[in-house]
DNA sequence: CAGTGGTCTAGACCACGCC
DNA sequence: GCGTGGTCTAGACCACTGG
């Protein structure tokens, strides 16, 4: 047995909704490895002392969140930051022909730095904090297509001045190395013009329209995590939203 | 009774989404009208033939589809095409600062045309088929802001020449004059140079970095109804994406 | 074959809106 | 007070996975 009162025992939320958090506190907690085998329905209803179809209602509703995922006759899995799953989930930049791809990286610089105003803001941190800064080119196919800037706050990356490199998915270390989950972000999208750095880092020339995405992106508490500006060229590829 | 067979009787696919199949039927063929209330659960349960649960299943998944509006205590409506939630769903762009607001339009041209090769190829009709093409201006606080083409295919638009104004709404137009219902839409994001004719409409430079937007709309049964193609000023507004 | 999640059912009670 | 959707429960059977 845990600690979550009956429904309506105290009259706040729904039952389903206070087991899915106490399950989302597992995650956040560790309790719960990525790529983990969780309890099945039947002994989570048993241990937490509430109907199997409550639990399920719970795991579904985590699964929507893309938290888990379940396999009939397997089990329910905690759901892991592989690329296949972050490309479908937080890459929108596709190929105007041809399939999706995971755009290989190029570190340009990486270095510490004091937060500006913009960063500290959208970061929710203090002017001048500290804060990690990482530049970076993308390639799909060969050709530089993004640069981006990713800027993160130094408290909640500590020794990440002893990484001796930064991968490609940096969402798979931020979990592997901070278990920190990325769980969702906002993105802001506007057209820029190319400045003089921009056209010598993707080969354009310089007021050539970008595709400005600015992210924002959110761990398991909603705090935001990761701050990130890429300037995209979109004559051959385009950012697609799907509205539902 | 209807002619929904049992589950298993066939094994074909879950009961719930043969329910919400031929609940959606309904909604196609006008059975059950925008903002109309639907028979309450335990009705349309008795009158299928299966348990309350399966048809409060095929809801919910309705309800997530923007299909249906379920209020507790008063009943299930279908979903009308009316200005905030169209606002929410299909109008992505947002003032930098401020609130989320309806732009306002004025049409430049409307008239019969063929299809071009683009706009054939998004539409699924053949090149040179009839096309009704409106173009317009979207102000946002009064300042020029969008300058979009709709694309129609004239077959599924039967009477158009008869109208003497295109309302602002363009959805709600389609649902109470055809019939027709908007259910989702594709976005494809580029950023390009304002043209001679964009910067004139909008009041600024040509060359001027503008977000292009293009969507594809889609009806209830998943065909390419509308085209449009949106040049936006975002200088001081941005497209809003989430990512979950 | 046993165990898992997926579906379907039936019935209870609660919260809300309206009369 | 009555009818609605929302939640919770309990139990049955099905479909899939793995040993």
């Amino acid at each position: 047995m845990t600690d979550i009162p009956q429904a309506r025992a105290f009259g706040f939320r729904p039952l389903y909704l206070q087991v899915k958090e106490s399950l989302i506190r597992r995650l956040i907690d560790g309790t719960w490895q990525p790529g983990q085998l969780i309890p099945s329905e039947m002994e989570l209803a048993r241990e937490i002392g509430v109907s199997q179809g409550t639990i399920r209602k719970a795991l579904d509703a985590m699964t929507a969140d893309n938290l888990l995922i379940r396999r009939q006759g397997r089990g329910t899995y905690v759901a892991e930051p592989e690329e296949s799953r972050i490309l479908f989930q937080f890459f929108r930049l596709v190929p105007d022909s041809g399939e999706r791809t995971f755009p290989d990286s190029r570190i340009l610089r990486w270095a510490g730095a004091k937060a500006e105003r913009a960063e500290a803001a959208a970061l929710a941190i203090a002017d001048g904090a500290d804060i990690w800064r990482i530049e970076r080119i993308r390639t799909l196919d060969k050709a530089p297509i993004i640069i981006e800037t990713i800027s993160l706050p130094a408290k909640r990356f500590p020794g990440f001045e002893a990484l001796t490199e930064v991968p490609n998915n940096v969402y798979r270390l931020y979990s592997q190395r901070w278990g920190i989950t990325i769980g969702s972000a906002s993105e802001k999208l506007k057209a820029v013009g190319a400045s003089v750095q921009d056209a010598r880092a993707l080969g354009c020339r310089s007021g050539t329209p970008l595709l400005e995405i600015s992210r924002k992106a959110f761990d398991l508490e909603q705090n935001v995590v990761e701050l990130r500006v890429s300037r995209c060229l979109t004559e051959e590829a385009h950012y697609l939203a799907d509205l539902r």
